[in-house]
DNA sequence: CCGATAATCTTAACGACGTAAAGATAGGAG
DNA sequence: CTCCTATCTTTACGTCGTTAAGATTATCGG
């Protein structure tokens, strides 16, 4: 009788389920992050229950899967969105990158199997869709970088903002400091690299 | 009757309830991921009933803080036990680090809270072990970096080793690279930065 | 317009989980 | 030896993901 959705009537066939759960399921998901993530909940908010939601996804896994199809597909459209890696500069697409993971941080660790339980993580098609994004970074990348290097250089640049994506994420830097400037400063040390009091070039 | 250890006699009281299940924690940690910890099969595994482990931890997250614990001081060995940081390259560092994470990747995601269920990445213990060790790059770093860069080169290093690790841990980079190759290569980069055509001595 | 068929949703139920409560057992202090 | 207390056990509750079986509605051929 009582939908989540005042004014429909609540009839018996929702009309479109498998939206309503996945909206329901990335809301939950930034609430609680992917431990939250459940179909009882899910189907709970939309008025629906539990297994109405198989009929629509092969289980909770497969809701997830989803979800981060969904959460690649937006971060793709940032990137691309980003002011242009005209010059070369890459600082841009960096920020954008890390600023949709400060802007969706439970979806954005899904994308990652970070915090969820279960096997999603070697799913197949998440990987591919991972692999699928650095790729893109690996093109990208061969505009401005020697081909040898194209490999090293988008595992060190993707290492760099995934790793500062979750550090953020987690709050875990130096409290007090601004975010966006911190953000800032480490993407241009990727490209000046650490400051050193000897010559860089030797051996690692 | 039986226990997991065969050796022992079953003994009412364990006696050492509390390392036993730490040690089958760590392990299911490994084998399954922090997904899998469980007190059930934490304590199924000692021979044990489940609530026994209540006389030792105040519940699950109490279990995984400790080991997020033992984790923490075990990198801090390897740290120090890498060749020392004499002539200021931090890449022996970086190697030991990349190097726990890819030795342990159960216990290094719980240690970040990645993959685990429920408030524990927000647990104070858990964030301020992270703190500490955040302190140590800090400090160490200070030796080799002028002052007022040392925050950002500390949070720079850090999001790099720990977006490495996680990737080398999913395996998420080229198939067929030599992992330590690559994670070599990668750390090499944080001290030169990336090849950019604006830069003197361009090849792009 | 009407009835059959298929899609969608429901309630009921199973096993596994974390955890609380209450009782059994054993080791140590007097 | 006796009592006390810490430790472990069995039992139980509520939640979860998921399956099975039945109810409801949309669709479509006649």
């Amino acid at each position: 009788m009582t939908t989540a959705e005042a004014g429909a009537p609540a009839r018996y066939h929702h009309g479109d389920l498998r939206n309503a759960l996945l909206e329901a399921g990335r809301a939950l998901l930034e609430e609680g992050g992917p431990a939250a993530l459940s179909i009882r909940e899910i189907a709970r908010r939309v008025g629906v229950s539990a297994p109405a939601a198989y009929h629509h996804f092969s289980g909770l896994d497969d809701i997830a899967v989803a979800l981060a199809e969904r959460g690649f597909a937006e971060l793709a459209e940032r990137l691309q969105a980003a002011p242009s890696n005209a010059k070369g500069q890459l600082g841009p697409a960096g920020m954008a990158y890390v600023g949709f993971a400060r802007d969706n941080p439970g979806l954005y660790r899904l994308m990652f199997g970070e915090g969820f339980r279960g096997a999603f993580a070697a799913d197949e098609r998440v990987r591919a869709l991972r692999s699928d994004a650095y790729e893109v970074l690996k093109t990208g990348l061969s505009k401005r970088v020697p081909a040898s290097e194209v490999s090293t250089a988008a595992l060190f640049l993707w290492s760099l903002t995934h790793g500062l994506s979750l550090l953020m994420i987690d709050g875990q830097f130096d409290p007090g400091a601004d975010p966006d400037t911190l953000v800032a400063a480490v993407l241009r040390l990727s490209g000046k690299g650490l400051p050193t009091s000897s010559e860089p070039g030797d051996r690692a």
